[in-house]
DNA sequence: CTTTATATAATAGTATTGCTATCATAATTA
DNA sequence: TAATTATGATAGCAATACTATTATATAAAG
C-alpha cells in the first residue's frame, strides 16, 4: 500500500497549482534543488527554466515571481512540519514530553519522507534555516499577512505556545517563547555551521546540542517557580 | 565643547573609505533613509545617487555592492553599540545589573546621537531589525566571515557571553545564549510591529515587554539552581 | 607657482534580471 | 469534433548591476 500526502496550499500563492501539472512539481522539486545550491539571491527563473528544460516563460505561468515561489515552499514545510507535529505528538498527554518532541523535530535533520515525491525534506530544511526568515523580512510583510502567506507559520507557533500553556496555565509569555523556540532552532544550527563563535557548539557541530540549549532555555523559563 | 565620534571601520569593507570625503558620508546617510523607506530589496545604488546628486559610478567608487553597504553599516551599527555597551556598563560590578542594562539597550528604540553627524542611529536600528540578518545569510557567509566583515557583531556577543558566565560560570551556554538575546531583540519588535501574532505584546506594542520578556527568558536560564 | 594627485561629474556601454505578450502545437476533455 | 488546457518557442522591454573613459575642479606637494 502506498501512502501520499497532500498539502492544500493557500490559492493566493501560485498563479497555477503546481502540484496539479508534471511541470508544476519539477518547479517545485528543482527549485528547492536550485535554491538549495546557488542560494536564493542568485536564484532566478531563467536559471530554473533551463534547469528543467523549460522556458522562462513557463515557469511564470506558475508563481508571479520568486518571492512568491519562496514564500510557496517555507508555507509547504511549515504545514508539513505542523502534520509531523500532530503525528508525533498523538496519544502523549505529558506536555514536557510533547514539548521536547517539538524542539526534537525542530532542530533535528529530516531525513526524506518519501510520501511526498517530488519534495526532498532534507534539502527544505537547510532552505528554510538560510532563506526563510526572508519571506517576511520585507516591505510587503503587513499585505502577505494579509493574505494569510505566513498563516502555517503562525499556526505551528500557536500549537506550541498552547503545549507551553498546558505545562504552566501561568506563563506570561507563550508565543514569544514559541516563535524563539522556532527562529533559534534554525539560526543556532545556522551559526553553528556557519557563524560557530555565537554559539557553544563549535566543535562537535552536533544538532543534538541545539536541541538541549533549547530544552534547557525553554523548561527554566517555563518551570513553575 | 563638542565631542564627535569616529569608529574605525575594516577597510576591506570598501573601496574608498566613505568617512574621509563628503560624497561618502551622504552616501552612508542617505544609503540609511533609502533602505529605512523603500526596504533593501527596492533598494539600487541608481536610486541612491539621484537621491544624493552624483552618478551611480560615483557611489561605486565607494562599495563595491549594495550588499557591502549593508554590511558596512550593520558593522558600524555593532562597533558604536559596543562602545555605547562600555560607557552605559561602566563602573557597574554586579553582573545582573549590567545584563538587564544590555537588554534595555538592545530592544528600546535609541534616540538620534548627535555625535555622529551623518548617521541617524534610530532610523539605522530600524534597518537593523528588518535587514541584519540578510548580511549574513547569503551562500557568501564563510568567505565574508574570514575578511572579518561580522567581527563587530560576534565581538558584542563575546562580551555578553562574558557578563553571563560571570553572572553563572557554570551555565553551559553563554555564547548561543548571547545571540539569542541580540537576535531575539530585534525578532520580537520586528514581530510585535508586523506579525503581532508571534508575540505576547500585540495589544499594547510597548518595547518594554520585549525587555521584559528578555529578561525573564535570560535570568531564569542563568539562575543558579 | 607649477606639477601632481585626488575627487567628482558626465557619459556611454554591456550583460543579466525580471518580467509581459504572442503564436503555434500537442494533449485532454466535453 | 470542437473546445479547452498545458506547454513550447520566440520576441521584446525596462530596470538592475555593473565597468570604462574622459573631462574638470580642487587641493596638496615640490
Amino acid at each position: 500500500m502506498e501512502v501520499q500526502l497532500q498539502i492544500k496550499m493557500n490559492e493566493k500563492l501560485f498563479l497555477r497549482n503546481p502540484e496539479q501539472t508534471e511541470l508544476g512539481k519539477r518547479i517545485i522539486q528543482y527549485g528547492i534543488q536550485l535554491i538549495h545550491e546557488i542560494g536564493f539571491e542568485s536564484f532566478t527563473f531563467k536559471k530554473l527554466a533551463e534547469c528543467i528544460g523549460t522556458t522562462e516563460a513557463g515557469v511564470y505561468r506558475y508563481f508571479e515571481n520568486k518571492h512568491r515561489l519562496l514564500i510557496y515552499i517555507t508555507a509547504w514545510y511549515w504545514s508539513w512540519f505542523q502534520y509531523r507535529v500532530k503525528i508525533e505528538t498523538k496519544n502523549i498527554n505529558d506536555p514536557e514530553i510533547k514539548l521536547k518532541k517539538v524542539i526534537t523535530l525542530l532542530a533535528k535533520t529530516v531525513e526524506d519522507d518519501n510520501k511526498t515525491l517530488h519534495v526532498n525534506e532534507s534539502m527544505l530544511h537547510q532552505i528554510i534555516i538560510a532563506e526563510a526568515s526572508k519571506t517576511y523580512l520585507t516591505k510587503n510583510v503587513t499585505e502577505d499577512n494579509k493574505e494569510l502567506f505566513f498563516k502555517p507559520y503562525k499556526d505551528l507557533c500557536a500549537i506550541i505556545a498552547d503545549i507551553i500553556l498546558s505545562y504552566n496555565p501561568k506563563y506570561k509569555y507563550p508565543r514569544s517563547l514559541a516563535s524563539t523556540i522556532i527562529e533559534m532552532a534554525q539560526f543556532q544550527i545556522f551559526f553553528m555551521y556557519n557563524l560557530p563563535s555565537l554559539t557553544d557548539f563549535s566543535k562537535t557541530k552536533n544538532e543534538s546540542k541545539v536541541v538541549s540549549f533549547l530544552e534547557d532555555l525553554v523548561f527554566s523559563a517555563i518551570r513553575k517557580k
